[in-house]
DNA sequence: GCTTTACTCTACTAGTCCGATAGGATATAT
DNA sequence: ATATATCCTATCGGACTAGTAGAGTAAAGC
């Protein structure tokens, strides 16, 4: 289950594509335009900001803007990072590895054998979609 | 992330597909064998029953068995019992598909068409693994 | 340099869900 | 009858989620 925090963020950065990036978007804008709510979303952005994937300008005309090229944010990226990683299990994770206590063999742990297969899916979908692409599907379609 | 009880469920089952079906297995003996708190296993047991994938039989000489071929017995399935749709949100689950009340136009909703790609690549690696399959990849490798 | 504007940060809360257990009820072989 | 094993519901502590409160800090513009 994607997190709520997950997906506002994502909505958020779709929103901030969409924008000049000479001119920041302020919260209370982008809280509006994706229906979320604004304390919420504060702590979202600033979350997203503190990993580097966005920018901040205090005071007025300030706000927030992406702080790298759109086509190198991958959802990949932002889902592990408010919702952990993308595999079922811990042992099947690639960036968060952790061995099973009981699991004297993975190899032969159908637990483990499928839920690579699911993280390895998951996967290859969030880590190449950037939110460039994601954006260009959006826009086709609107 | 996959639910305990999912992960034990896959486990009992994978024990059960490994036992005799004429000799019924015990909720002690799998507990033993997969490493799962008895009371627990109980639980999940009785809910694959309930659900037509398992079979019991009561009294000395009791225990429970498959109750139907495990080739027609799907991850899917089991997981989708234990842990709701698969998809990690309601409005890209084929088998449980709410609306989002917000989101007007889904084509044009960036979470909606990212979260509908990684629901179809975790479906088609879940519905396709069979208890049959899974079972022979964990022998080849023991 | 003061005021307004807008982001920054930490703490907190209500509610929900998960993993696990307790304890008795029911059915069945012998 | 009695031993055996599943059936079933209630319960509980702890973790996590969604969201809020409120004070702090920095920058712009007069």
């Amino acid at each position: 289950m994607l997190s709520k925090k997950a997906k506002y963020a994502i909505k958020a950065l779709l929103a901030l594509a969409d924008q000049n990036p000479s001119e920041p978007m302020r919260i209370e804008d982008v809280a509006r335009r994706e229906q979320i709510p604004r304390k919420f979303l504060e702590v979202i952005l600033l979350a997203l900001k503190n990993q580097g994937v966005l920018q901040s300008q205090k005071g007025k005309g300030g706000g927030y803007r992406l702080a790298r090229d759109p086509k190198t944010i991958l959802l990949g990226q932002i889902v592990r990072m408010f919702d952990g990683p993308l595999a079922p299990v811990p042992c099947a994770s690639q960036t968060a590895y952790v061995r099973c206590t009981d699991c004297p063999d993975e190899a032969a742990c159908g637990v483990h054998l499928a839920m690579k297969d699911v993280r390895d899916a998951t996967a290859r979908v969030l880590d190449q979609t950037s939110l460039a692409s994601l954006r260009r599907r959006v826009h086709r379609n609107a």
